[in-house]
DNA sequence: GTTTTTGCTCTATAAAATATATAACAAATG
DNA sequence: CATTTGTTATATATTTTATAGAGCAAAAAC
């Protein structure tokens, strides 16, 4: 996994290196099963702090994309990942709801919002910018 | 415009403002030279701190979304919001692509991501959840 | 079986973001 | 002229983010 974190962006470091994991289990290069980096391994590696690490790991957990076993090691949600819930597809919704609004204010119609997200998909999938 | 707040969100209430202040442009309630309530009004009505209000109606001036005109009042961009620009596209795609990404690890289709989409953009029109 | 590695916990510190409160200023508005 | 306006300044408090170092106890590696 390479990650790369911009430490002027006004996004979290443990947030990006959240989202760049997801990137990385949404692409399947990281497998049910897989072990992650040590906290200390992997904040050595990114030049952060390993509480920060941490914290990415505990993120990641609550959302159930990873299982943290204490004193052991960190790995991807070995049984798979279910398909989301009709909760967990509304929440995504709400977080979404602000980013199309603020497409259609700057007059993007519904099909470029929608070739937008396709287009995502294609990259995330590819592991492309 | 009906404003809702939810204290205990993640989501700062200062930007909370902001996006259903989006919401209300991108459906037309809020039309280009409309005013907005002033700091101290609508920080009243809201049960919020101007400071707060100020903070809202700044980060919609530093996307051109309003005019903030001293010690007159707040107006919505009185010529009309230009089309975003490639650049301004290229940053809303940045801003969803995690969201992307956390629907594909949910076992979410392209189809289904994109559905949910076109849901957004209609309810965001019709002012409804 | 000892050493190393592991996540966890605790304490501490610092900066930034968020939110409120109060006051005063100066220009625009009524 | 009095009121309203956004602006600015000071002050305070809480939460979030990020780092630092130390120690614990169990798992893993040797």
């Amino acid at each position: 996994m390479f990650i790369e974190i911009q430490t002027n962006s006004s996004v979290p470091i443990y947030l990006q290196l959240a989202q760049q994991l997801i990137e990385g289990i949404a692409r399947g290069e990281l497998k049910p099963g897989d072990s992650l980096p040590s906290v200390r391994a992997f904040a050595a590696d990114l030049g952060m702090n390993m509480h920060t690490v941490n914290k990415a790991y505990h993120y990641l957990e609550e959302k159930e994309f990873i299982q943290i076993v204490a004193k052991s090691g960190v790995i991807i949600q070995p049984n798979g990942i279910p398909k989301a819930t009709a909760e967990e597809k509304q929440l995504l919704a709400e977080r979404i709801r602000p980013l199309v609004a603020e497409g259609l204010v700057l007059k993007l119609s519904e099909e470029e919002m929608v070739d937008m997200v396709r287009e995502l998909v294609q990259h995330i999938k590819e592991g492309t910018s």
